[in-house]
DNA sequence: CTTAGTGTACTATATAGATAGTTCACTAAT
DNA sequence: ATTAGTGAACTATCTATATAGTACACTAAG
């Protein structure tokens, strides 16, 4: 993985184990990796990790037992409320963004709909501009 | 203007420039306001502000000439292709977004086609949550 | 020339973030 | 009791960001 120099690599570790939850790629009851194990996956140094937890609890996504590890909490809604609310939020930002720039809703369903920009990059994929907005 | 925390101020001010241009607020040509008049408009350090137009001029949005100001490049073409460039930006990101959710093309259209969320506060409004998706 | 307005450059301070390295406290298994 | 693995708590250093304040160089207008 890798990180946007412009925001904190915690958060953006946050928001990738929470994205995982929600997608279901990780459950509710799994254990999280150990802070060094977090550490090596994402290369980044165990302090940061430790923080990541800590975010991960005040948010009450993961519960933090000492001495036995970081667990996802085991609520079955919270896949369903992570993903309510990621999904909302991303599509609330886009919605805000599009329309600062003038666009109206029903503009923004005529660009989705003839979206075909970077879908993703395979090695075969040389990544041709191919069309994007023609707005 | 209110900043986010987790972003550079310079930044966010560069990009909301740019939101000007794009959106047709400002026209390539014009000139913008002094880095002392910057600062005070936004409520940051004139330092901050010399920043923003050194941002500004690298990205080839604007042309400063010493002692006398610093201006929109005066490209006629220049409104059209920031619009293409930020539009295409968001949408793409928003995209990336919510494929790593497991959204596809088709559930992105209906989300957006029932989005009803958070339209800018008015005074009167007052911001009860109504409806979001519903996925 | 003088003045006002411009961008630019510098010192200094403060904070957040990330890193490295060490140590401690708790838990489970042996 | 010992050991290994866990999160947590430190000290220290480095960088980027933002601030404050000062000074300088250039431009246009008087």
């Amino acid at each position: 993985m890798q990180f946007d120099a412009s925001l904190p690599i915690y958060q953006q570790v946050v928001t990738d184990i929470k994205r995982e939850i929600a997608s279901g790629t990780v459950h509710p009851g799994d254990k999280l990796p150990s802070c060094r194990d977090l550490a090596v996956r994402y290369r980044i140094n165990p302090n940061t990790a430790a923080r990541v937890y800590q975010v991960l609890e005040a948010q009450g996504v993961a519960e933090t037992r000492r001495g036995m590890g970081t667990y996802v909490r085991d609520d079955p809604q919270l896949k369903g409320t992570m993903l309510r609310e990621m999904a909302d939020g991303y599509t609330a930002q886009y919605v805000r963004e599009m329309r600062g720039l003038g666009f109206e809703r029903k503009e923004l369903l005529k660009i989705l709909a003839a979206w075909d920009g970077p879908e993703e990059q395979t090695k075969e994929d040389t990544g041709n501009g191919k069309g994007k907005t023609d707005a």
